[in-house]
DNA sequence: ATATATTAGTTGCGCCTGAAACTATATTTT
DNA sequence: AAAATATAGTTTCAGGCGCAACTAATATAT
């Protein structure tokens, strides 16, 4: 019987890179502007300027909606991101930025882009490319491409 | 200034495929054999037949060492490992698979191999290849590697 | 029109996790 | 050799998460 190698393991690969990476990354943006992972989607997905409602952005995170809900809940309580119900539907809230939520995500777009810049640095182009590449066929796997018709 | 797209940022992505992937996975070894993830670090950690400390697969499997230290108290508990004091350090224990562990994991292995085969097989060659090459560049890059001078 | 089913978002609850403190043992320093 | 420091593993505790139940509103079926 072949032996099983955890450590060569596509599903354990993929999580133990995910945490190493979004722990170094949440960590930079907890500590200067305690904001979590959840909060952080919720601001990244509103950055456009754009509205969008909490389901929306479930779909587009693929994060549980208790979860969005509690981001959402403490940011408005911040004042980052303000949310006026839709006229056409009272359940839903169309969500946006705040003029402070705009001014803390100017801050913080450019933090998590060099986290992320800093980290395709230390790969070869050609190792980069490969990468966007598996990870691309990946998502298309699972269906998990951006779908633009799910915003909003 | 360029718009941000979370659903093109690295961290993200690699975050939402592996809570995908985990998820699957962890589910179906749940259901059938009552089995979560850090039970299943340890598992297959051990499935060589080897002996392990705690502190091996911890520095192995990057899991933090209290997760370990219930997942390896559950499999005990359950008879699936057993656990031998170090004769040259009292504080340490060498862990192996019993009989019943071993059993339990040669009916998971096809489960779990399976699973990674038919998501691969959704690839084609050549992104299979691409993304063995980002996932082992990135692992370089963040010193991720398989460490064999850690075991016991 | 009324009843039924569905949907947007919230909340209570139990579980899991990681941080930090802790115990027992080993190692290093003085 | 005693004291200080480090280490293996456990446990307590607080916080976050997802599930499932819930409320309020909307859509569908009869």
């Amino acid at each position: 019987m072949a032996d099983f190698a955890l450590t060569h393991f596509l599903p354990f690969r993929l999580n133990r890179l995910a945490a190493e990476i979004s722990e170094g990354l949440a960590t930079l943006y907890a500590e200067r502007f305690d904001i979590d992972i959840p909060q952080w989607r919720v601001l990244a997905t509103l950055s456009s300027g754009e509205t969008w409602t909490a389901k929306a952005i479930v779909a587009s995170t693929r994060t549980h909606k208790s979860t969005i809900s509690r981001a959402v809940e403490a940011l408005s309580r911040r004042g980052l991101i303000e949310s006026i119900q839709a006229p056409d539907d009272k359940r839903a809230f169309h969500l946006r930025l705040t003029a402070a939520g705009r001014r803390l995500f100017r801050q913080l777009e450019p933090l998590v882009l060099d986290y992320e810049r800093d980290l395709l640095a230390r790969l070869s182009e050609s190792e980069g490319r490969a990468l966007a590449r598996g990870i691309g066929a990946l998502e298309k796997a699972l269906k998990l491409e951006e779908r633009r018709d799910e915003a909003v």
